[in-house]
DNA sequence: CACAGATGCTTCGAACTCGAAGCACAATCT
DNA sequence: AGATTGTGCTTCGAGTTCGAAGCATCTGTG
């Protein structure tokens, strides 16, 4: 997996090639997350964070905080806020478990999938036309399992809370 | 999330896979993100944002705010309370351009260069970790294509929101 | 030159975000 | 059981973000 790198005062620089993808990929997502944000934003009046809580909702019964927390990249106490939003909208709903007290379930509302039928079909068409217009449909089954395996990995990482290992390790 | 034949409010969905492709990709760069805001904040007390202009700054004499601007996804207003921010702390000058009254000119400085200095290994060893070591350096090239095309795709997108090519109505 | 519109940036207000601290309930230990 | 530790979520404060509106300067046209 390790290319050959670049030795540059002591700091292995990662090829050219390498800075390259990664920073195409940054931007390019940036880009495209900006154009659905506005999308979002001006058809349904919801944010892409919203958006994303509603869908994970939306094919089942009911999920706790953290359940959800665990599918969209986002703090807690941020999602208790946007529950809140979308709670006060009526877009979804939430009351505390019966098996336990200190869990919150949150289901979506019928208001909630309208709103997500509303949407979704210019967020596909704003997909469409921006990504899947630009690659070819070989390319994009690549980058997914590309993205899909870079997820995992990253997944999969240990929480790097306590684990500051400060060393160059002489290897010269 | 549901069966194969999805149609929420009459609309019909992309094939599974470029659903799968999309998601990945924008999953995969949160938790990207994610990792890299907290290696800069701690080994450089500095955000992904602030990092991206030192950058875009770094190689260069001074960029104007609609120059870095125009580098970084980012909002105008943003960028302004982020310069002030960089400026507070002494890592880059700002002046009025001669040439442009209006225009205002950023500069790194050695302090913001030196920042920049400590920051750069750790970023690289995060983004090796990450997203290196999880795809083959085949793979990693036909990503940073494809992402290169999808960027200049949306780049050269008509700002639908920006530009208001068409206000002839009343005059005010 | 006058002046209307464009351009570059900042200010403003409101919304959003995060981590730390707090609260209440749950599970585990002795 | 009582005490201790863990878990799920919310609250809180500080900082960040955006778009709209504002200000100053520049440019094009007559």
């Amino acid at each position: 997996m390790t290319g050959p790198d670049i030795d540059l005062g002591g700091v292995r620089l990662p090829e050219p090639r390498q800075l390259e993808a990664y920073f195409a990929l940054t931007e390019a997502v940036s880009l495209l997350q900006h154009h659905v944000e506005q999308q979002l934003r001006a058809e349904g009046g919801i944010s892409t964070v919203q958006f994303q809580i509603l869908m994970a909702l939306n094919g089942v019964e009911q999920l706790t905080m953290t359940q959800i927390a665990d599918g969209v990249v986002y703090s807690r106490s941020g999602l208790t806020y946007q529950a809140a939003q979308l709670e006060k909208a009526g877009l979804v709903t939430r009351r505390p478990s019966p098996d336990d007290e200190r869990a919150t379930l949150v289901a979506i509302t019928d208001r909630g999938r309208a709103t997500v039928g509303k949407v979704l079909p210019g967020h596909i068409e704003v997909t469409r036309r921006l990504l899947y217009e630009a690659v070819s449909a070989d390319d994009l089954d690549r980058l997914g399992d590309t993205m899909a395996r870079v997820r995992d990995h990253i997944r999969e990482e240990p929480p790097r809370s306590a684990a500051p290992r400060r060393k160059p390790s002489s290897k010269r």
